[in-house]
DNA sequence: TAGGCCATCTGGTCCT
DNA sequence: AGGACCAGATGGCCTA
């Protein structure tokens, strides 16, 4: 596990990214083009691909690249403007070329096809490397955009990443959860919303959910839910039978989790006793048509102040504050109206006050703590 | 060694 | 024309 959280911090640095490239063989050398319009009539696919990317025009592209690259990312004009006027060159090189070309081949009815010149494939290669450039910093975002979602979602680590998809998963549970808390006025018990949060993730990141609220992951082997109160098995159950998990969502279940009660449930009766009611599980049941894979409310804007059922109903902000929601700025952008439902079944514990909430950055922070406050919560 | 996860390249499509 | 977005393909790294 140390040498998985290695790579992946490795795979985060740029230099890594980029050296890494080096030693590899691009995928695209080994492909060949099928019926591409940029590609010689009289070359097959093969020897096109072969010719195109001699080594020496690979070491130039190479060159070109890092260039653009580099210039790109520390946003250098002047190698830009270098690349640039490097096409330019290619430009009048192609014409020189064209020029010489008329003077030798009879010309040709139909559509001028393009002739493949060499000024010509080095344009394509470079137009290519530029989208390359341009792809590879969008995935970029889109990873810094992901790594973001990892903080406000719960159980973040920075020694054992979430992947992606599990990123994704845990992040919709969360919404879905907090806006169900909303939504029903009810506040949810700890297993409840353990459950909630674990829906459909793999084992590996239930059992990680579980660690990040100080609770003992053995308790979701499937021996343990056969000591639970009677109320907590039929919950169980209604939690297997729960129309979103991924069996009856019809979307692959292993390696990414089942539903069964099994490996959900895990009880902490001398923490919660007899008055632990699943909080979650009436919301499942009650909701008519629940579609979790459906259109979900964005996460709500406001300073919710939430308390769960073992705690006295006047929960102190500092507590209550664990479940803030994570996008307080935008409550005026999404504004009570289109979330009539969900306001009114917690007006009893949400506050909504403009002045208490917080810019998305000025939040980051307490997004970093917010898993020892529901540790502290859970485990008072 | 198979499978999961990831980064990257690529061509197609749509939009400005 | 060029950029954004997308999905498929590929190969590397790692773990069970």
């Amino acid at each position: 596990m140390r040498a998985e959280q290695t790579r992946r911090e490795l795979h985060a640095l740029p230099g890594r990214r980029y050296k890494q490239r080096e030693n590899r063989q691009p995928a695209t050398m080994t492909k060949s083009y099928s019926e591409d319009s940029m590609m010689p009539e009289s070359q097959s696919a093969s020897t096109w691909t072969d010719e195109c990317l001699s080594s020496q025009d690979e070491h130039e592209l190479e060159k070109k690249g890092e260039g653009r690259e580099a210039a790109a990312k520390d946003g250098d004009p002047e190698d830009v403007d270098a690349l640039n006027r490097l096409e330019e060159d290619d430009d009048d090189e192609e014409e020189d070329e064209d020029e010489d070309g008329d003077d030798q081949k009879p010309k040709r009815r139909g559509p001028k096809k393009k002739k493949m010149t060499k000024a010509r494939l080095q344009r394509f290669k470079i137009r290519r490397m530029k989208a390359n450039a341009r792809e590879r910093n969008r995935m970029h975002g889109l990873n810094d955009a992901l790594e973001s979602l990892r903080k406000v979602v719960p159980c973040y680590s920075k020694t054992q990443k979430l992947s992606k998809i599990e990123t994704l998963r845990l992040a919709k549970n969360y919404i879905w959860a907090l806006s169900e808390i909303l939504r029903s006025g009810k506040s949810p018990d700890l297993m409840s919303f353990v459950q909630a949060l674990c829906k459909g993730l793999s084992q590996p990141t239930t059992n990680l959910v579980a660690g990040c609220l100080q609770l003992n992951p053995r308790t979701f082997l499937p021996e343990q839910s056969q000591e639970m109160p009677a109320h907590m098995q039929a919950a169980g159950a209604s939690f297997a039978a729960h129309p979103y998990s991924y069996q009856t969502a019809g979307l692959p279940s292993p390696p990414y989790g089942t539903m069964d009660s099994s490996h959900i449930f895990h009880v902490k009766p001398h923490a919660y006793g007899s008055a632990l009611e699943p909080f979650f599980d009436s919301v499942l049941t009650d909701c008519a048509s629940p579609s979790f894979d459906g259109p979900l409310s964005p996460p709500l804007s406001v300073n919710g102040n939430f308390s769960f059922k073992h705690e006295p109903p006047t929960a102190d902000f500092e507590k209550s504050y664990a479940f803030t929601m994570h996008y307080p700025a935008a409550a005026g952008l999404a504004g009570p109206q289109p979330h009539a439902p969900l306001y009114a079944g917690a007006t009893q514990r949400c506050d909504l006050s403009v002045e208490n909430m917080l810019s998305y950055e000025g939040h980051a922070h307490h997004e970093r703590v917010m898993s020892a406050q529901l540790n502290a919560i859970f485990h008072d």
